[in-house]
RNA sequence: GAAGUCGGCCAGACCGUCGCGGUGCGCAAGCAUCGAGGAAAGUCCGGGCUGCACAGGGCAGGGUGCCAGAUAACGUCUGGGCGGCGCGAGCCGACGGAAAGUGCAACAGAGAACAGACCGCCGAACGGUGUUCGCGACCGCAGACACGGUUGUCACUUGGGCAGACGCGCAAGCGGAUGCCCCAAGUGCUCCAGCAGUGUCGAGGGGAGCGAACAUGCGUGGUCAGGGUGAAACGGUGCGGUAAGAGCGCACCGCGCGCGGGGUCAACGCCGCGUGGCAUGGCAAACCCCAUCCGCAGCAAGAUCAAAUAGGGGAACGAUACGGCGGCCCGUCGUGUUCCCGGGUAGAUCGCUUGAGGCACGCGGUGACGCGUGACCCAGAGGAAUGACGGUUCACGACAGGACCCGGCUUAUCGGCCGGCUUCGCAC
RNA sequence: UGGGAGAUCGUUCAACGGUAGGACAACGGACUCUGACUCCGUUUAUCUAGGUUCGAAUCCUAGUCUCCCAG
């Protein structure tokens, strides 16, 4: 029953964590969204929906729902990147259905990439000392 | 039953599972409980709250604008008045002042604001012109009378010529009255005639001018009834009146003002009486005037705690290292160590939801609303919480997501329910 | 979230409440062998919806959109 959990840590919400994601992460793209991971000790999210890309509170607020509730069920069998979604223009008029079938396939897409870790992190330094000797 | 109108309400519902935010309990796992809207929106008004400013008053600037009430307050609401729309129930209205001032009104039109005369109407008044009539100073022709003048074929005188009855003489001849003959000169106006003149009169005539009637509508005019222009043209109808017309006069209607009744001591103008011939055209969402209201900013307001770093203030310490001021010592300043203080950034906490609160009942009020009693606690986050999956069901779900709070307004909105009222149709 | 400005031809700027005007652009014509330049002419607009006024780009109300400022 834990596993489908979603706390608070687990959400990306500060700016230099966004920040590190769009400097350093890997990114992929589909028509509604910007998918971007970045390596690092336990699966995150970071949710990004432009108030220019949709002008109404109440659909922002329902992507976001969508993209988080779409992590939530499948967190557990993710790896352990950050990852940020940033919402595109065309999201204004697609249907929320259509919304969860395009962001289950980001993550699988995300899924499959090899991020790095960004630099100076805890991530980056376990990973730099395994390799080390 | 149909159409309409007004008011109120709902905003898919239920079950299970997995999640999210707050709170409470708990070491924890977890459990319990609560968890967006009628508009949460726009930010168009008003208030609370917080800080700053402020003796009082005024100016500037801005808002409001029929009256009364409700309210913490309002540009909101309720009731009433007035105006407009609708057969009606009802709906709509920035609805104070244009007899304080300044301004604006394109084009059209004769004229656009103490109006105006284009067409039309009039011919009253003044003038012009024409016709007719009357009066008529004056002129003075015909003519009459009077006066004086002048001339003459008029008159008179003188002279000459001529004629010459008659007388004397033989004769030649002389004398010679006289002269309707001729010539000349002079005088004159008694007569006659002509000429012009003066004075008085003067039928008829002419006639400056005056008057009257008629005509004309030429000039000065009268007129605002009618035509036409315009968004707008200075009360309406009728009769009288007039040159034609006109509130010029009158009647009725309308309007203004005053008084009384009514209405809430109101707006208002329903009724009555009196009065005024009518003044005061429109625009104040033009300036403005009047009345009335308003300090400024906003919870990222504001308050408390407060790291690191840099810098500020203070105290203590070193037998005195280095450097500056001194030739040197003392002294002093800076660099050092420790501690304290204050400002204050990141950050954290408070503000932050018990409130002009909603609900039920009762009472007062036409109503907005108020009062009383009872029981209730109903989001409080900080990148920001309500969703997913499965099932049942229906009328197949619109607009839309709190960010200090509240009262309004405005805008968006699939549909549905309830009630009041109106009009029409049908049946009884 | 709070505060403040603005919207006029395709573009950029004008316009006491009275016919929306330039400049550039576009189109047509003239000039030229052709093009450019120049000259002439034409087309095209008041953000939307109501209201005030005889009349609104202008005044008022509501809405839409854009921009700026604080953080």
């Amino acid at each position: 029953m834990g596993a489908a959990r979603f706390p608070r840590a687990a959400r990306i919400l500060a700016k230099h964590e966004f920040d590190d994601a769009f400097r350093a992460g890997l990114s992929a793209g589909s028509k509604l969204f910007r998918g971007l991971v970045l390596a690092a000790d336990s699966a995150r999210l970071g949710i990004t929906v432009p108030k220019r890309a949709v002008p109404l509170a109440t659909r922002r607020n329902l992507i976001k729902r969508i993209v988080r509730e779409a992590f939530r069920l499948r967190r557990a069998s993710l790896p352990c990147f950050h990852y940020v979604v940033v919402a595109r223009g065309e999201i204004a008029t697609a249907t929320p259905t259509a919304v969860r079938a395009e962001i289950e396939k980001l993550y699988d897409r995300l899924a499959a990439l090899k991020p790095a870790p960004a630099p100076g992190t805890i991530a980056d330094l376990s990973r730099a000392a395994n390799t080390a000797p």
